[in-house]
DNA sequence: CTGTTAGCGCCTTCAT
DNA sequence: ATGAAGGCGCTAACAG
């Protein structure tokens, strides 16, 4: 394989007869959009032949060792195959990119364990910042590191954290989508969530309650706990709806969505006649004409959240306030 | 933020009234399983105290530099975001994990300008090997690369590519499930695919069109080449067969069976009794029961593309033969 | 505009 | 079992 022995900048100046520091200035330009360093467009010509020719490609680490800049950053996500996250992922990738720098990823599933094992890995590795979805029982964990490296909270946020975030405005959504049932005539709307500490759920519980309410259908409020994937209990749920004149089912998650319509299914059951939940889905497109639900903004998800962390890593107010994003949030309706 | 100076080696062995070596020499015993060097278990407990008294972290970039290996890859794939490719990130993810390497991806597209692109780019960052999927026309840039660096081909080879890969069995997947769809009493059973030069497809239509043959059911062979994404001439292609006694369609590939189920429903077409495409996915789980469809081994992709790379990476016969893996198909039907 | 001089932090012989 | 010395490839100050 590696036989012919890398070329280095030494092997390029001497070639083209000048000192590495031209190479290396010439090199910078190049990466940056020209110009910081002032080479002679002659030299700058002939150096650019010298690298093409012998396929000179600069070695990253040590141009990482001496400038203290790897660029790489690090995403901490519940797990880059679910959907929603392998979306951001590629969306974080591509922002990322556009400023030069790379994404290494690491799954939690979940697990506040796995999180901190990760966020360890990421931080020894040196990358210059880190993007990360907090899971449950994780606040401590991602504490310890604000001190020591640029962090932005995606997806979630927990009370008390004094770090840069990005989030969807779970109550505003919750309560639109509700709204919006509300407009489509339904009364016996159910909210099915789970019972979490998670922030992101509660809001959305809230925001169901709180519209209800406002519309003067509080006697209707009826919120229903599954176990975390229990089956059993959101079959009962759908079950017990069917048997009871509810209109309109809510889930709090998608994966909620999948159970309940699974459940809908199996027991030939029709009565809930809307059905919403937390994002889209390529299949749900297909089989559920006219369905609500909210759209995660996933673009602006990563735009901001690469941006934020830019701009930490760069240094610009290096241990300042932190800014929240808050993205409202888009109710959108499969084909109908 | 990085008020603090990044604590050294140097900083440690004076702390610890031992010269850098025997740090060194730590570092390196704890990376691997101990022992490697010599150095007294009571020095070494000393210097793990100091450590971790100061919260050391070696420098990546020094030790990259110093070593020539970075300990990552980079994997050149169409689109993370896409459900399959995904998971097999993830998986990939999970086994490089554990030799101690990370992961950097590069999306494709499927358009050989970007492969390009990408694959230029993770080679100038110094990657230790590349596992790629490749796209249509990005044969000779890959070949192009086959003697700078080590490469693994995931889940698509093409013809004369002196290259380890990891494929799927296509041919026989295909020839597999239409034997299903004729043991299960149908006849007349079409096949969807594109017009296309990808191995991949081809041998899927080939394995259908031979297993046709070998049931007798030559007559019965008919093939259809939508245009890439066209919605129309799909829904035509369900509504002639809907018209004219077909008993099953065979898709191939997810994408296709997406807008052939679509052009289904809003035809409310029941006709094609039988349904079957190139992938899993956790929605026709629940609308599509008793459905045949090929599962792709996905773990296994993965784990043996990474063996194959790291084979590769620790020089074992670098540039001897190649080693040409192809994977049994799995045919498996959605719950009932 | 161009060259010289120092290391960045670490690993690796080679001595001791 | 431990230490000294050299250098991986590059960039950042300075000089000219």
């Amino acid at each position: 394989m590696n036989t012919e022995k890398k070329v280095t900048i030494n092997d390029i100046a001497r070639e083209a007869g000048v000192s590495r520091t031209l190479v290396s200035s010439v090199l910078c330009n190049m990466q940056l959009g020209e110009k910081r360093y002032r080479v002679s467009e002659e030299t700058t010509q002939k150096i650019k032949e010298v690298m093409a020719k012998y396929d000179y490609h600069p070695n990253n680490s040590a141009r990482a060792l001496r400038s203290g800049n790897n660029r790489i950053i690090g995403v901490v996500l519940s797990d880059i195959s679910n959907r929603f996250f392998a979306e951001v992922s590629r969306n974080i990738e591509d922002w990322t990119n556009k400023y030069g720098y790379m994404v290494i990823f690491s799954n939690t599933d979940e697990n506040a364990g796995k999180l901190a094992e990760g966020v360890e890995l990421l931080y020894s590795r040196g990358v210059q910042g880190l993007i990360i979805v907090p899971c449950l029982h994780s606040e401590k964990i991602i504490d310890s590191y604000k001190s020591k490296i640029p962090i932005v909270l995606l997806d979630r946020d927990y009370a008390g954290s004094e770090l840069c975030s990005v989030v969807l405005d779970n109550k505003k959504s919750a309560s639109e989508l509700t709204g919006r049932l509300i407009e489509r005539g339904h009364r016996n709307i159910e909210f099915v969530s789970y019972s979490t500490t998670l922030k992101n759920i509660i809001e959305r519980e809230d925001g169901y309650r709180s519209e209800m309410r406002k519309s003067g259908l509080e006697t209707n409020i009826k919120v229903h706990h599954p176990e975390y994937g229990n089956y059993g209990q959101v079959e009962e749920i759908i079950l017990h709806a069917a048997g009871n004149g509810t209109e309109a089912i809510i889930f709090a998650t998608y994966h909620l969505a999948l159970l309940g319509r699974r459940a809908m299914i199996h027991n030939n059951i029709k009565v809930p006649c809307a059905f919403a939940c937390f994002n889209n889905s390529d299949t749900f497109d297909i089989y559920e004409r006219g369905m609500l639900y909210v759209k995660q903004p996933i673009e602006k998800f990563a735009k901001h959240a690469v941006e934020l962390l830019m701009k930490r890593i760069s240094g610009e107010k290096a241990g300042s306030e932190c800014e929240k994003i808050v993205l409202p949030p888009e109710i959108e309706t499969t084909e109908i």
